[in-house]
DNA sequence: GTAAACCCAGTACGTAGGTATAGAGTCAAG
DNA sequence: CTTGACTCTATACCTACGTACTGGGTTTAC
């Protein structure tokens, strides 16, 4: 079994040495054991796993969800379908704040329509839009 | 010209008073003057220029655009063309955001696809597609 | 045997947008 | 004249995700 050193994780796994003991200190992740002088080993699945966190935030996941999803992984009782229903749930999560980008960019549009360009500040309906009660 | 205290302001527009006086810090947001006892005085226009903020932040805006925005509305050599410079600035931001949300969920849903919820972990496409290099 | 390179824990700093608290001063009513 | 409501500044705290620094101990290479 290979055991290496937390810089040894951190190049192979492209990430800071401080990170990893902050995903330690969050839980995502453990050292195997620790060398007398305290000192952490740890074993070519800890690689692994931080590459597991990093694809996981690009999802959109974030670093509580992911530790949610480690857990689950490792539970004996966890089935696909949990799993799968993490993900679905995170797919309405992210179709939700779509949903919310795209209601903010019809506004932004409605308004930068009825802007000619020209005329005073005093009549800019952009500017009367952000002023008025209700933006949408 | 009425005079308002910061607590009136705060009930006028519906923020906190420490939200109030964070805004004065940023420099988003001034007293018309100060008591002798140094006590902010506003003036009603206070209130129509935090629900200014408000309404822009609501479409994304940061506060710190929100006032490039304020400043340019007082620059007297500012043209409406200038405003609508910054809206168009946000639509391609809200735009970018949003493609970057559907490509992560064309991802996920790929994902999701992948797992019929059953069998057991190991053979989880959802957690392999996390194991793997590319979760594209 | 010593200097470089490594490791540790704890803490501070950074963003963004606030909220809360402490300790002090002020103002109005009874 | 005192009580309660208000204000002030300064500082700390919060989330989320790290990054950097301090001051110390350890290991490795020459």
């Amino acid at each position: 079994m290979e055991r290496l050193t937390i810089s040894q994780v951190a190049k192979r796994s492209g990430v800071n040495i401080q990170t990893i003991r902050y995903y330690e200190r969050q839980g995502l992740l453990s050292a195997m054991s620790r060398t007398a002088a305290a000192y952490r080993i740890f074993s070519v699945e800890s690689v692994q796993r931080i590459r597991f966190i990093k694809r996981a935030q690009e999802l959109g996941f974030s670093l509580k969800e992911i530790k949610e999803l480690l857990s689950l992984r490792m539970d004996t009782h966890t089935t696909q379908a949990d799993i799968r229903k993490q993900a679905q749930t995170k797919i309405a999560d992210v179709e939700r704040k779509i949903l919310h980008l795209e209601a903010i960019r019809a506004s932004l549009l409605r308004m930068a329509e009825n802007c000619s360009g020209c005329g005073s500040l005093e009549d800019c309906p952009i500017l009367e839009s952000l002023d008025k009660e209700d933006p949408e």
